[in-house]
DNA sequence: GCACATTGTTCACATATGTGAACAAGATGT
DNA sequence: ACATCTTGTTCACATATGTGAACAATGTGC
């Protein structure tokens, strides 16, 4: 189930973050199609909580810089050192697409780090994006630091979904998928999951986390220049990554 | 009208805020007394839409790097000044008091930049924290800098409690309380609101915006000192503002 | 390797919650 | 200064939602 007020206040936020100006009672209640009297009890709940002022008498609602703060308290355990952000940036300057540093989550492959190709045709993903871990490159990179014990608790909770043509839709299609990625020396994706995406990717362990870079674009750009993709994901990532580090 | 569930996911990124770690649907239930079924809920919500994930297996639910990503896009848009923070910082290594910024937010004076006390005994006050604007040194500050029109309005809406012995509860107690301000330079109060509270405070106009610079601290320890502590605030703000700005 | 304890997940129902309609307060234009 | 339009706020009721109980899956100790 899912809980709509939860979700709703987060639909605020992205809100704010897109437009980053005041907004009224009035003008959020049109954007959602919410009742004035349900945006009045959200944005009070959220002024309440002090996430939420009125910068100037009349201007509107505006998060305050509480959320940033709370941000900013999280996000300062396990950072990501820096050096797999150059990597996501230099791969997708190189490469002109994006790309992104996954984790694992449960079913999915959570994206914790993005670097969004300049093309006006691109793979349009955001920090948060999740996509099933057995039908994407990026998952696949992540299933491969697994033991097999490990995957085969995943397995029983997947449905098996016909997303594509490409779509791995059983326990033994995704070994095996698994194994060629091995042999090959990287993972990927010609529209597993979403239609007309292709993608390359390898598996990025970090200390105790299990975590993948992953390149993907469209199709019909990135489709013939894939193996060539995952060469220089290779190369960049051994050039980066300390030597110290695992 | 409080919106239950909207409230809980800010209490659950509270929760994480402070304790810095994964925790489990169990852990996460215990915690606030909630219902595993309600909480399996929220967390599913929130995970769903990219803002929670498992770093590993079995290991716990944490924030993804969204909220960071979120919290800066609504942040850059006017950020302080970074005199601002010096400001602040610098007032609470003189005092050894908690200092602050605050913005008006309708009939509150909200807390948009804290510098805490390392005093043991001090005024705990976070980003987000709420004062009545007519009852708090800070507030004061702000609404000196309206138009009598404006405070009218305002006062029309206030419902006048005697939160302390101090506490002015009248609008015409208010304008005197302002009137006396503006005669000594700068705005106080003692135990208006919080009990044991005393604090010093003056307007901070920047650019359009109004705000305020608050000192504030135990009664004992910082009311015999708030008209010295008032001086300092103002020598602090004309040395460190820049010339050019208002 | 089995029994027990703990954690995660589903579902039907009682009830807490969202909302339409009516009202109040401000803004806008003449 | 008045009438009109827009925005913000309250409240009672219909209904969407939280939750207890029962079940499944996983972890733990012997």
């Amino acid at each position: 189930m899912i809980v709509r007020q939860a979700a709703n206040i987060l639909e605020i936020m992205e809100f704010f973050a897109q437009t980053k100006k005041p907004a009224t009672l009035a003008e959020i209640a049109d954007h959602f199609g919410w009742p004035r009297s349900s945006t009045f009890n959200l944005l009070a709940t959220l002024s309440e909580k002090g996430y939420l002022y009125e910068p100037r008498p009349r201007g509107g609602f505006y998060p305050t810089p509480r959320w940033l703060a709370m941000a900013r308290m999280v996000s300062e355990v396990e950072p990501l050192p820096p050096w797999t952000h150059a990597l996501i940036a230099e791969l997708s300057a190189e490469t002109g697409e994006t790309a992104s540093i996954t984790a694992p989550s449960g079913l999915w492959a959570v994206f914790i780090d993005v670097v969004e190709s300049q093309a006006p045709i691109r793979y349009f993903a955001t920090i948060g994006h999740r996509v099933p871990i057995h039908a994407a490159a990026s998952g696949r990179a992540l299933l491969l630091q697994y033991s097999r014990e490990e995957r085969d608790a995943l397995y029983r909770k997947i449905e098996f979904r016909q997303y594509g043509p490409s779509t791995p839709i059983s326990i033994e299609a995704v070994e095996t998928e698994l194994r060629n990625s091995t042999a090959r020396g990287y993972c990927q994706s010609f529209g597993d999951y979403s239609r007309d995406l292709a993608g390359a990717a390898i598996p990025l362990p970090i200390g105790d986390r299990r975590l993948s870079v992953v390149v993907a674009g469209p199709e019909f750009r990135i489709g013939p220049k894939v193996p060539e993709v995952a060469a220089l994901i290779t190369r960049t990532v051994d050039r980066l990554r300390p030597k110290s580090a695992a």
